[in-house]
DNA sequence: CCCTTTCATCGTATAATTGCGATATTACGA
DNA sequence: TCGTAATATCGCAATTATACGATGAAAGGG
């Protein structure tokens, strides 16, 4: 069974830029809220809101509502596997 | 040791193309020369060349000159295991 | 040498992404 | 209901990506 280029390099071009894989990274086991992230980050709120939306769009992550707050956690269990090959270090270099 | 988001996203980015990724997928084990990815791919040379050097300057693939042509193949093993796992089917959908 | 094959690079038009202030929306609490 | 905190969305300028024909450069073969 081919993969499906047009939709894993979706999920690619999420993952693709360093705040958003940042963010991934960050949601992987745990979940947080927009807030919580914009302060970390040290990023304008509309920009993180944004490439949360990003994130979003392409399936990698998933929210749950909670009163006025939503929080953001890591859906799709392919990215957590992508993510932890990233992580992995290098041999020497 | 965190990891640097700025390189793993550059890596992505180079990956997260529909074109290119088909092309990083083709070149895992194998090599093989532009031409023949021209013909497999149905591209215009000039298209596919240009994507073969975003994998190249990414180092993501790495070439061998043999004579004229030019021969790509995966280089980074870290490539190899990322797309192995975008290769994985999903669990039921 | 010239011609052909193979590939890279250039030029450039079009489209997509990015960043972020401004503005809308929604859920609560007072 | 008003105000406020938390988010999303809009608008838009600036940057970057994409596609591909045209052109350039290098390696052989005859």
């Amino acid at each position: 069974m081919p993969m499906d280029y047009i939709r894993e390099s979706e999920v690619l071009k999420a993952l693709a830029h360093p705040v958003r894989l940042r963010m991934a990274e960050g949601l992987l086991g745990r979940e947080c809220h927009v807030d919580k992230m914009v302060k970390a980050l040290k990023l304008p709120q509309s920009t993180v809101s944004q490439h949360l939306g990003v994130l979003k769009a392409a399936g990698v992550v998933g929210i749950r509502k909670e009163g006025v707050k939503t929080c953001y956690r890591v859906l799709a269990p392919k990215v957590v596997e992508l993510i932890k090959v990233l992580s992995k270090g290098e041999v020497s270099r």
